[in-house]
Parts: C-alpha cells; structure tokens; sequence
DNA sequence: TATGAATGAGTCTTCATTCAT
DNA sequence: GATGAATGAAGACTCATTCAT
C-alpha cells in the first residue's frame, strides 16, 4: 500500500542491481580494462544515464561490479564448505570439492577475473584479503590454522592455474596435496 | 654542458628495448588498465612517435611488454632452482627457497601482475601455461610429476595470496606444506 | 547581448542536419581528401565531439555527405525536367536547359565533385548509376531508351568537361549534339 | 662505354620511373585519397627514403603520379585516333573505336581516376584541358570544330558513365549519336 | 527522476618530413 | 646518394561526464 509506483520503471533496486550485475559479468568475463558506462549499459539493458546516475564515476561502477564478484565468490566458498560438510570434513570430502570445483572452468574463470583485478587495485586487494581470511576460517573447523591456510593457497592455485592452462589442475595432484597436507604432523622438524 | 640533441642517435635495437622494458615496467607496477603510448613513451624517456614506430598497435606494445616480464619470471625461476640444487634438493631446500622468493614483496607483485593480466588475453594464457610447465618441469628431478604439479600449484597459489595480502604467506605454512608434499604416499586410494 | 550558451540546444535533428550539410559543401567545394571531422565541425559550427556523436567513423560522414550531393543532384534533375517539360520537350528544349544548367559554374563543379567521389567508391558508384537511370528515365517520355541514354551521356560529358576546362562548352555545341541526336534514325545499320 | 654504374641500383632515372608509375597505378586504382610514401614505396619496390629524395613533398609525388595517368590518356588517344585512320575516319569507325575503348573498364577506370582526381585540383585542370583539347584536335581532320567538339563531350560522358555503371554504355547508343552528329546539319536553325 | 544529447579530454594511429648513418 | 629511424603534427575515435529536457 506504501508503493505507488507511478511507472512499471519505478524501480531503483532493481536497475542498480542489473547494473551492478552486468558489470561483475563483464569483468569476469573480460576483465575491466574494456569495462565503460556504454557497454555496461547496453549489457544490462538500460540506458545510458543510469550507469552514471547511479554510479557518481566510472571508477566506483567498476569497484561495485568487483563487490558483487567477491560476493559471488563467497557464495561459491559457503557452498564448497557446505558440501565440505555432508561430506564429513575428511581429507577426501577437502579433495572432492576442490576438484568439482575445479571441473566449472566458467566458474574458476569468473573468480580468477576478480583476483586478477584485485592485483593492481589497493581497495580491491581488502576484499580479496577478507576472501582469504574467510577461506582459512571455515576450514578451521577441520584443521589447525596452519594446515587451513595451506589449504587456502592450495585452492588459489589451483584456481589460478586452472584458469590460465584452461583446463583442471588433475584431480590426482590435488587429492595427493591436500590430503598430505591433513596428514603431516604440524611440527616440521620431526621425522615420519 | 653538453645540449641535449634534437634528435636521438639511431638506435633501433635500443630504442625498442627501452619501450619494451618500460611497458614491462609499468604493467609490473600498475596492470595493463592504465597502460597507453603516452606513459610508456614518457617512462622510456623517448618520444611518442616511437612507441608506435616499433609495435603496430597498443596490443602488440602490450603483448611485448607482457613477454618481457615473462622472461623476468623465467629468470626468476632459473634462480629459483640453481638455489634449490645448491642447498641439495631437499624439501626443506624448497620450504626454504619459496620463503625467500615470497619476502620479496616487489618481485612477488610483478609476478604476479603478469599471470593476471593473462587472465583475460587467451595469447597470454599460452606464456602463463609455458611458464607453469617449466616450474614442473625444474621440479621433476627431485620428485615425481604429481607432486611437482603439486609444488607449482602451491608456489603459485603463495604468490597470488602474498600479492593480494601485501605481507609473505606465513613461511612455516610453506614449511608445512612443502614438506608434506614431499612426504605423503603416491597413491592417495591407499591412505587411511 | 546574450551570451553564447556554453552548451548548445538539445536538437538531434538539426545537428544531424547541420553536419550533414557541413559535409556536403565541403566535398562539393574540395572533394573528398581533404573531408576531416575537424573541418566539418568547424564549418558546421558544432563541437569535434558532434561529429563522432552522429557518425560512427569518418567512411560514415563522407557518405552521408555524398549522399547529400546526391539528393541535390537529384533536385537539379527534377528542375531541369520541370523546365524542359514547360518548353514543350522539343529538342530545342533539351538543348537550352543543358546550356542553362552549364552556365552555372558553381552548380556544375558541385555535381562534378559527386561523380568524381563516386569513380573510386564501389558503394557510391550505386548511387551514381541510380541518377544515371532517374536521367535516362526522365527523357523517356520524349525519346526512345537508345536516345535518353544518349542524351544522359552527353549531359554527364558536357558537365565534367564543363567543370575540368572551368567554363561551359560551347551552346552551339551541345545545341547541335542534342538535336542531332534527336533526329537519328534509330537503327544505324539503316543510315548512310 | 660512358655509364659506368658503381653498383646495379645507381638508376636514379629508372628509380623516379618505378616511383611514378607506381603512383599512377595506386592513384588509377584507388584515387588520390589513400596515397601516401609508404604505399608508393611499397608498391614500387624502392625504400622509403627514395620517395621523398625524388619529390619534395606528397603534392609534388601526387602530381608525377597525376601527370603520368596523363601521358598514359594521351597514349590512348595516339592509339584510338591511329585505329579511326585505319578504319577510314568514317562515323562508323569512330563509334566502333569508342566502343572497343569503353570494352576495357579497367582503361576505363584508370581514366576516369584521371579526370576525377582534375576536378579538385587547379593545377590538373590544366592537364585535363590539354587532354580534351588534344581529343578536339585529332578529330579535326574529320570533322568540323562543333562536332569534334561533341564527339569529345560524348566520349569523355561515355567514360564516365561506363566507370560509375561498371560496364560499357550500350554501343548502340554510342553508335546512334556519333552518327547523328556527324549527319547534323551545322546550322541548328535549318531542318531536316 | 530518467534519459540521452553535448562536449572535450585523452588515446590510438597514421604519416609527412627530417636527417643521421 | 640511399636509406630508414626519429619525430611531431594532426586525424580518427572513444568515453567519462555533464546537464537540459
């Protein structure tokens, strides 16, 4: 009863989140070298004006379309750990999802896009941190902090690598990784 | 009190090299986004026109750029591995030798700058996968192809993480995970 | 005392228009290889940017340009026809409109410069060949096609020689042309 | 015994030569618009430099090209006049000589680039004059003045009808009005 | 408020021209 | 002389941004 909307394009939600939307699609699908307020536009389906309308500049369009990117990704880390979890938590429930995951190139892709913008972008490089942080604290449940921070960066480079060689890191490689990694004893100095 | 010439002496393999290592300069410190003709042309110290005299276009000058900072990380490897077989091969010669790579934050950033900007180039992505196969390739004499995968996979993954965290991956992880790597069984099916 | 309005009027139309026109007058005046966006700008009194606005790339203008010329081109026809149709359609008639056309220098140089556009423009030589037919087509109520045709062709050759020697051909020339034409016998294996 | 050429490429003569006619061609296939050194020079197979040692300055190379497109229309006239001789001078041979002419759309085209490049440019109006001088010239011996003047009008109308349409004027038409000018009365006034 | 026309800053690119080698 | 590297002027084109409608 509160709503009245004059028009059917009343709507301000709805066009900031198609806009934000088609930018993290864009970025993730190219990158943000050739993201700008036209091709925005047209991939969301508005026009012009509202890219800017709602984005005071260029800059700040790009940085929301990378947040809804880090969102997606900790959508993906809340998923893998969930599945982590009906899975038991074991070394090869760590190995099984990394390697599903591993298997949606598209999906490696899109994450990689976000990473790789963050490399030259000091904001950016905050979220990817707090993506970082996120992945060792839900692995915590399961392993010391060292193993889940080794397990993090298992994870980004297989990802990473996955990206660039276009094809899955061999689920062997990883399974061997991460299950050795559960297995050693925490104190590197002593012997098996 | 020598004028600077008009004109500069002819020096084309020179002139090229200077534009090239610029680009390779500038994409190291600030990604490709930003790069044009007039800021490599600026950071070489030479005139506009020569940036375009020598490549075609902004993608070849980028493409070159992208090159010679894949030859620096091969560099970086070959020093990498001579480390590693000087201190005998051994896992903690490993541990120890990616710790020393990854506390040097500047070279870790230039690193990584490149595999990002593969990300979104598919003529890139073929340097990136050559380099990925020459870290495997350096690892094979220590140990078995899967876990050289593994080794490349996990350095890989330290110095994506230690870009986008600003500080090294904390070193006994690398310890740990090294270590482990070496250490665990061939066949994952066997364990438990 | 107004003040020149730091942005012009919202006014597609006319901008379009404005430039359009711009180009038309300078590839009537100079032809085509000295057509710029800037040239045309200036002379149409609108920003650099406008000219980019409305027209993908330079090909684009020209053309519209040409076009242009065309259109105008087309008009002159319709006024000679028009003219030739009040003097009865008589050979005389034809012969004094043509020498009436010619006199005008300035319009002759003009459609001379549409043609000549045309000789190296493969999409511009279909719009040449379209007022080749509207001529032929207009002569048909008062010839046969064999003579229309010949009298298209003798207008097309007295107008380029007209422009390149910088004044009209003699009248008695096209005078004698024209009527003889007129005269022919239509077969000529009857003749001699 | 006089030449005593230090090396085989001192031919500065055959050099200009190779440069000239490669602009005549460039020029006759694409018009003035696109002629640069660097597609001279390509062209002719000389290095750059010889483009600007041999001309000043690109007008002064586009002019030598635009002159020889000239000699090579004279060359056409010597050729087209030689074979009406041969063919007795009669109305039939200069439409069957036109006719054959008009057959060759790639001489056609060549020509034509001749004349379109004249008609922006004063200095190749001086050319273009000579040239249609010369055509009144040659007829003189066979006709009066007024119709060689119209045998030109209609040859150079028929040329560029033929380039704009991409094939020949019908020879019927052609041969219909070089026939009924010749069978004109001089005097208009008189009937038939 | 929503839209897209208007504008200019800046980038890419091409070339004429100069001139050292 | 012959050559092509060096250079800057200028043209094509793209876009972020502004703001009238």
């Amino acid at each position: 009863m509160t709503e009245k909307p004059k028009r059917a394009k009343r709507d301000p939600e709805g066009r900031r989140r198609a806009i934000v939307e088609a930018a993290a699609e864009l970025i993730g699908r190219e990158g943000t070298r050739k993201l700008t307020h036209r091709r925005v536009a047209q991939h969301a389906g508005v026009p012009l004006g509202s890219t800017t309308q709602y984005f005071s500049n260029i800059d700040e369009l790009r940085r929301a379309g990378l947040e809804e990117l880090g969102r997606l990704i900790e959508q993906d880390y809340d998923e893998m750990f969930r599945d982590i979890a009906k899975l038991g938590g074991t070394p090869a429930a760590f190995a099984q999802v990394i390697n599903d995951y591993l298997s949606d190139q598209a999906q490696v892709e899109v994450d990689t896009a976000f990473y790789a913008a963050a490399v030259n972008d000091p904001q950016m490089r905050q979220l990817a941190r707090a993506s970082f942080e996120l992945s060792v604290r839900r692995s915590l449940p399961y392993v010391d902090e060292t193993r889940a921070t080794a397990l993090t960066v298992l994870l980004d480079g297989a990802m990473l690598d996955t990206c660039l060689r276009g094809e899955p890191i061999d689920p062997a490689v990883v399974t061997l990784a991460v299950e050795s990694i559960f297995a050693a004893k925490l104190d590197p100095g002593d012997a098996r």
